[in-house]
DNA sequence: GGATAACCTATTTTT
DNA sequence: TAGGTTATCC
């Protein structure tokens, strides 16, 4: 895109007061916000003064690249940061004024898992009808609703009676070993800033123009922070589009696009519609499709690509046949197209097992995306919670994780012990260790083991508290404590020890990267904190780098704000997509919008999949077309049988291919 | 303390 | 079907 079209101008020209662009797919909104910052600043607003928000990582470092481009080394003394990242650098200079430690450290899924499972199984709510990962949601989207313990209990449409105790306790325990959870650093910094006027002022001062992407996606907690940090400047400007608020689940209210004008009053609106990624089949399908959704505004995606093709939508016999079918449509678009042009998206991840397996079988390189992340290995976690309990001795949850990681003869008995104590003394694991006369209560193996284990972390205590040689102080200290390579050694008899074992070693890695990327004045609280908030995603990121030519699998979560010149989309059913619970609960406009989301990452083709009988928690059962494809308009859109979808492959191809055959089953075992 | 067996349950997961 | 968690046993 050379120049700026009408819309877009304005909105790069739009510099005071609130303005809410809505940016549709693909309409460029990203080259807005990188010419609207360079245009603020040619405008005389100060670098310093503009703070940009997105939601991750990746579109930070984006959004940074692309303004450096535009302004050169001014750029550097912007902010362009998360959500998290921002409130996190704000309560690190602050939050001792709501009574927590300033070196607080950040509690990640796992840690929330287990840290409310614990509580739960404390109150006796354990078993059936008790789900650890309910009630963490139920938290969380309190939470992010900024509404407290006490707030709950008032709340008729609790799914537990005992919620708020539950959350009551869950947030006491945080507090009591200096955690923060992800939503605690919304609303801390919002009631920071609400409890000490002078300090918001500060930062009232401090940024005088925001800029809020994804703004679909922000939840009242954000948007508080927002209110709060504009002020009576109101300079915000907010870049979304309501239909692809995808969130809802994480607490995204739809509410703070589509009231914006109330919230922030006299703002001016601005509607970007002409899209640069489609064709206009595409585009008109999605338009009439969205449409049928009450809560929205309305938008008109148009472009001047032309029409280009027709959807398709092919019906398979079952899901084996879906993704056999898939797998061959693909391979018959060689070599014209290459690997990774095409993107295979579906509504949940388990549908990607079948895909994955046809996937091997056909020898098509694939990269499946947002499968479980690094950090969520056990050795991983084990060796994250092992430098959390050296930076933050409060760190209970942490302590019991590894204090017997390896065994070390530190049993139930022992903890259980433990655990009286410190409900008497009120005091954390750590400080019971400077007791003689508890550790004497305790059998004599597991006593002296704990009293190395303490030693060895007072030592560790001292080499991490000055800044620098993160990686040589770690490695000495995992290879001093046998830490390490006691985790090897646990591993050692079972076949994925090796692996176990790497990943250990490229947690070390990471270590020592970041010490070097940041010349060895990082402290080992700043590297804790940098993991946690990182989009684990990075890792795919190395990946897709990499893997030079594969297709791509993922769900349509994880597709928003992606494009290929070709998707199809598996699973098209009634009851998988839009999928059944969220129906249940009311949330089909929600499912609408990922459909929605779905088809606009198509460039020039879309194929849609279904399959007429489906294996269902083990059972197969006859399964109907999805209630989204009779939404398409008819005229858009064939209807055909796998078989009608494939080209044929010519006689030469198909000699081609059988000599291929041939040439890999002799070759094969 | 650790291995094994039985048991249960199946959305999405930016930080 | 497959995974994760819990229960049980040695």
């Amino acid at each position: 895109m050379s120049e700026l079209n009408p819309q877009q101008q304005l909105a790069v020209d739009t510099l005071t007061g609130p303005l809410l662009l809505l940016a549709g797919a693909g309409t460029g909104k990203t080259t807005v916000i990188v010419h609207r910052i360079a245009n603020l600043v040619r405008h005389g607003i100060r670098p310093e003064a503009i703070l940009a928000v997105t939601f991750t990582n990746k579109a930070a470092r984006e959004m940074k690249a692309r303004v450096k481009g535009q302004l050169g080394s001014q750029a550097d003394s912007m902010t362009v940061s998360t959500f998290h990242a921002f409130c996190a650098s704000v309560l690190r200079r602050h939050i001792h004024q709501l009574g927590y430690s300033r070196s607080f450290s950040i509690a990640s899924d796992s840690y929330q898992n287990g840290l409310i499972r614990e509580i739960m199984s404390s109150e006796g709510l354990t078993g059936k009808g008790f789900d650890p990962g309910m009630v963490l949601h139920q938290i969380s989207m309190a939470k992010a609703a900024l509404k407290d313990p006490d707030q709950l209990e008032n709340e008729k449409q609790v799914p537990l009676p005992q919620m708020s105790l539950l959350y009551r306790n869950y947030q006491k325990r945080l507090q009591q070993m200096d955690m923060l959870d992800f939503d605690d650093m919304l609303m801390l910094t919002v009631r920071l800033w609400q409890q000490y006027p002078e300090i918001l002022a500060h930062y009232q001062k401090q940024y005088s123009h925001l800029m809020i992407d994804e703004y679909q996606d922000t939840n009242a907690a954000q948007l508080q922070i927002m209110l709060l940090l504009a002020g009576k400047a109101g300079n915000i400007a907010v870049v979304g589009d309501d239909d692809q608020s995808i969130y809802g689940w994480r607490g995204a209210d739809l509410g703070n696009i589509l009231q914006f004008e109330a919230y922030f009053p006299g703002a001016k609106v601005i509607r970007l519609e002409q899209n640069y990624r489609s064709t206009n089949t595409i585009l008109k399908c999605a338009n009439a499709v969205i449409a049928l959704n009450q809560a929205r505004r309305e938008k008109n995606l148009w472009s001047q690509q032309g029409d280009g093709e027709k959807i398709l939508s092919v019906s398979c016999a079952d899901e084996k046949a879906e993704a056999d079918f898939i797998a061959k449509y693909i391979q018959s678009q060689m070599p014209e197209l290459s690997w990774k042009d095409f993107a295979v998206l579906f509504r949940s991840n388990h549908q990607a097992r079948v895909l994955e397996e046809q996937f091997r079988k056909s020898r098509i390189p694939y990269l499946l995306v947002g499968a479980n992340s690094f950090y969520h290995n056990k050795e991983i976690l084990d060796a994250i919670s092992f430098l959390q309990l050296i930076q933050n001795p409060s760190d209970d949850f942490s302590f019991l994780r590894i204090v017997n990681v390896p065994p070390r003869g530190i049993g139930d008995t022992s903890i259980a012990r433990l655990r009286e104590f410190r409900d008497i003394t009120h005091q954390n694991f750590n400080q019971l260790l400077d007791h003689p006369e508890i550790l004497e209560k305790l059998p004599e193996e597991a006593a002296g083991s704990i009293k190395q284990f303490r030693a060895v972390l007072q030592k560790a205590r001292s080499e991490f508290a000055r800044p620098g040689q993160l990686f040589d102080k770690a490695t000495n200290f995992f290879e001093q404590i046998d830490f390490f390579n006691g985790l090897g050694r646990m591993y050692k008899p079972r076949e994925d020890a090796l692996r176990r074992r790497d990943n250990l070693m490229e947690f070390l890695n990471s270590l020592a990267d970041f010490d070097e990327e940041h010349r060895n004045h990082k402290t080992l609280q700043e590297f804790l904190e940098a993991i946690s908030l990182q989009d684990h995603s990075d890792n795919q990121e190395k990946n897709k780098n990499n893997a030079s030519d594969s297709v791509t699998l993922m769900t349509v979560h994880a597709a928003k704000g992606l494009e290929f010149p070709m998707i199809l989309l598996a699973g098209l059913e009634r009851n998988i997509f839009p999928h059944q619970r969220a129906v249940e609960e009311g949330n089909e406009e929600e499912e609408r919008r990922l459909f929605y989301v779905a088809l606009t990452r198509a460039r020039k083709n879309l194929l849609l999949c279904h399959a007429e009988k489906r294996r269902v928690m083990g059972q197969v059962s006859v399964v109907r077309p999805s209630k989204f494809l009779s939404e398409i308009p008819e005229e858009y859109i064939e209807f055909c049988k796998p078989a009608d979808a494939i080209k044929p492959l010519s006689k030469e191809e198909s000699h081609q291919s059988l000599q291929e055959l041939i040439k890999e089953l002799s070759s094969d075992e």
